[in-house]
DNA sequence: CCTTGCTATCGTATTTTTACGATCATCATC
DNA sequence: GATGATGATCGTAAAAATACGATAGCAAGG
């Protein structure tokens, strides 16, 4: 047990969970806001930028580019990465679609109670 | 080590990995869309929509109120969830404002080239 | 009160994530 | 070719997430 059932959900729930799991630490989220504000985006920048070794922001790099959300080129003896504009649409609009298909019309419950804590 | 070291990064990005780990399984992603969806919102029903156990639905749902993004409210014997507002504007605008600030101008790298794979 | 139904929590096992140092591979330069 | 720099990968250890069954706690109904 403790094995991820991911293939019961559908592919929509899995593909959002995807994107979101990318954003899911605050390295990640530095390293994508790195990227979005300094347009060139040399690896060694980054790890100078945050507070990891060298092989943890590595790891962290290698994740964002599994989920999609960066690329990365080779240039001579650095390696320059960006974000991927086709995938952070995606990702853009899977979050959006999500986050905005909710809006507020009166809670059914609790529409002014208190949040029920960790005991009932 | 391995412990997270999450008293690094900024409030702010700390902030969005929260609510980015409550989006990042499809269980909760669909529990999500569920109590969108249905207003009404009984945690009986969610069990039976989903497939999982009760108590791994249950921790699911400790998980989604730990993130702030539900509330819960005792209805009797039953418990009946549902999307807290506020919490949920605010993910939208966190997330929201993350997505939004990267627009394609063009990468600064790799505009036309193939991604790097794992070996290069 | 005793039972029944609903939900939370506990205990546990497995997998995944996070982090680091060490090492390897590659390119550029000497 | 040797050297140096850069970045990926390996090995490892600790922590967190995931899942389930079992159990506990509570409210409602008999």
């Amino acid at each position: 047990m403790g094995l991820s059932k991911h293939d019961e959900f559908t592919l929509r729930d899995n593909r959002i969970a995807r994107y979101a799991k990318a954003l899911a630490h605050p390295a990640r989220v530095a390293i994508l806001r790195f990227l979005i504000h300094k347009r060139s985006c040399v690896c060694g920048d980054i790890v100078d930028e945050l507070p990891l070794a060298q092989s943890t922001v590595s790891q962290h790099l290698k994740e964002l580019k599994a989920a999609g959300l960066i690329l990365g080129e080779i240039e001579g003896t650095t390696v320059c990465y960006c974000i991927d504009p086709k995938a952070w649409a995606m990702a853009e609009q899977c979050l959006g679609d999500l986050l905005k298909s909710f809006t507020d019309g009166g809670s059914c419950c609790a529409p002014a109670k208190q949040t029920i804590a960790t005991k009932r």
